[in-house]
DNA sequence: CGCTTACCGGTAAGCGCTTACCGAAATCGG
DNA sequence: CCGATTTCGGTAAGCGCTTACCGGTAAGCG
């Protein structure tokens, strides 16, 4: 692995040493603020780093200090072609990266982004170099089966955004159920819609799967006619949420009154759907979403949805990550609290009510 | 600097040599592809290597190989405040940065994501650090001056995306002047408007610099009356460009009859602000962008703007850069083509019309 | 069947940094 | 004024990996 090396030597600590005429012991001290070198020891040494542009190199630094102050971020990506929706979507993740990117420099560390494909060959593998140059890992999309964690957790620590906690990894969520919750509250019984439908994401995701459950029951409960099933699954995308429609469309079946969406993205697709067909959007059939990304408010008309603490996320999964460095074990799952916004898609009429919020919940259960 | 220890001892490629009865070498050939072990060595080494999860540690491997395989990229960021709309140009940035990944991948690279705040105390120092973990730097915004470019590129090879060429750095950039020429050319004599004002951007940008100059000269060439100066400088923000819109009508001063906004930021703000005091884009003042961002083709009327290449901008950076690994000189700049998307708020009426696009530039001027 | 040539794989020397350990110099007290 | 304390700073031992170098074994040849 000969790589590709630098032309002109870089001045090392030695080369810093032997300027200032002192051992790089002092240097290093210098550099590090440890020990109480004399304030000519230290003079000599700044000015012989200025003079050489001396940057300690963080390779040899982590391999001493067994602390490479590097969280790494993996995220899913579906081939290199981006739908024009698609990009939107970014946004989420980016939020996401944001928030973990401001937690880690509070502590000193650097994100090392990276992604692998949705057909790329040896996932495990490429996912073990990435943890190789990190100390801790973060995932943003289920690509690791659960033994594949538990051996990596080994390595790395690991915490999972859209995955499902482990007996070795930790998830970070929001609270899906109290939002869909509060979707359901105000759709029947504050707007009587009597016949709903979810809108699924993603087959294999935790958290669509744990909208659905919630959905059908609430649903249920409130006494409103729900229509689910294959007929009803998206993939997350603006392009699946927009497909369900048309198919469903075309098959002449009855649109319910309104859709519970399973992310905004898909929401978006939907209205693209319906409006295509001629279908008002609340008037004739209520489409709701769930995220609440900022283009959710430019949308016609804007998207009642629900928010999660994007942001938050990212920094909770890094603080998580964190206090998970060195010490194991501790709590398995952190929920943030969500909110329900309520703008026009839904049947309102513009008016920002805000729905019910929880405080943060910490459970240890799997 | 002590930092965080992991509790438990992580396998070392020691461990897995006398797992495997063998030398750490040929663990590593092994590993490497390196030299042609045999079969036997081979399967023990992997069987090894599997039964203790190791994961070779990348510190320890870029010490020896003198290689990262990271480029780090420096954002700046304003304070932890996040604008409503800021969020939305976060995008820029992320798309640029999701070519660099892209781009890294190809060559087995990861990315090291890091920002610095605005008002950070000591920026020279924090980047010297970033550059310590890398291989190569890219830098989105101007945060260095030129002298400490130069220092710093003495350790890694610098690009930069927002700034000028440099003796020993390269800056990648889109090609402003045919951007807004062609802009201008389009309002000016194809819409025959006789008025017109550039809302300027960053007033150190060397982007919005050129953009100025290019518009001012070309403006006045078609014979056009031009509107700058400080009323109307904005700041590449949403808030920046409605802020100057509103002053300006506060003041009582006449709009003339187009502006073109030096991104789509600027635009989006400026649109928001007309559309509040009841001035209709684009039958009153027309109204353009630059960068051609997602949302562009959302707004309303859809965006006239200029589209830049944007995760294209990304690839490029980190192709030039890597290119420079291990070699000095070459170009000092990369200029990639542009083209203009004409939508609606410059007074046409949805017709998908593309205007000139120009081959990729490579110049050494500064 | 003995010697040359290949082929493998082990030993050990770094890569650039941190820090334990220890000796020298400086400081203090009696 | 000298020994007991400190205080500073140098020496050297790693951190976990790659690889140059070399010795041993097996295969190839006359």
């Amino acid at each position: 692995m000969a790589g590709v090396r630098r032309a002109k030597a870089i001045p090392t600590i030695y080369d810093v040493a032997s300027r200032a005429g002192v051992s790089i012991a002092s240097v290093s001290r210098v550099l590090n603020g440890q020990g109480s070198p004399k304030a000519e020891t230290r003079k000599k040494v700044l000015r012989a780093v200025r003079a050489l542009s001396f940057v300690p190199d963080g390779a040899a630094r982590a391999l001493s200090n067994n602390l490479k102050e590097v969280v790494a971020v993996v995220f899913r990506r579906g081939g290199e072609v981006a739908f024009e929706d698609e990009e939107e979507s970014l946004l989420f993740l980016d939020v996401i990266n944001r928030g973990i990117e401001i937690a880690a420099q509070r502590r000193g560390f650097d994100v090392l982004i990276s992604s692998v494909g949705t057909n790329d060959e040896n996932v495990p593998a490429r996912l073990a170099a990435i943890a190789g140059k990190a100390d801790g890992l973060i995932l943003h999309d289920q690509m690791l089966s659960e033994p594949e964690i538990a051996r990596l957790a080994d390595v790395v620590p690991i915490v999972t955004l859209a995955g499902r906690p482990t007996p070795k990894s930790i998830n970070v969520r929001c609270d899906n159920g109290s939002g869909i919750r509060a979707l359901i509250h105000h759709l029947v019984i504050e707007h009587g819609y009597r016949n709903i439908a979810y809108l699924s994401g993603g087959a294999d995701s935790p958290d669509n799967l744990a909208r659905a459950r919630v959905f059908e029951t609430e649903a249920f409960a409130a006494g409103a006619q729900i229509q689910v099933g294959p007929a009803w699954q998206g993939d997350y995308s603006a392009v699946g949420g927009a497909n369900v429609i048309a198919s469903l469309l075309d098959s002449g079946r009855d649109l319910p009154r309104a859709i519970v969406c399973a992310n905004d993205q898909t929401a978006l697709g939907a209205m693209h759907a319906l409006a295509r067909r001629g279908i008002k959007v609340p008037d004739d059939v209520a489409v709701t979403g769930f995220d609440d990304v900022p283009v959710a408010r430019h949308l016609h008309p804007p998207l009642t949805t629900v928010r999660q603490p994007i942001k938050e996320l990212g920094v909770t999964a890094f603080d998580v990550l964190y206090s998970r460095m060195g010490t194991a074990g501790g709590q398995h799952e952190v929920v943030l609290p969500v909110q329900l916004i309520i703008r026009e898609s839904c049947g309102c009429s513009h008016r920002p009510v805000v729905g019910p919020s929880r405080a943060p919940v910490a459970s240890s259960e799997t």
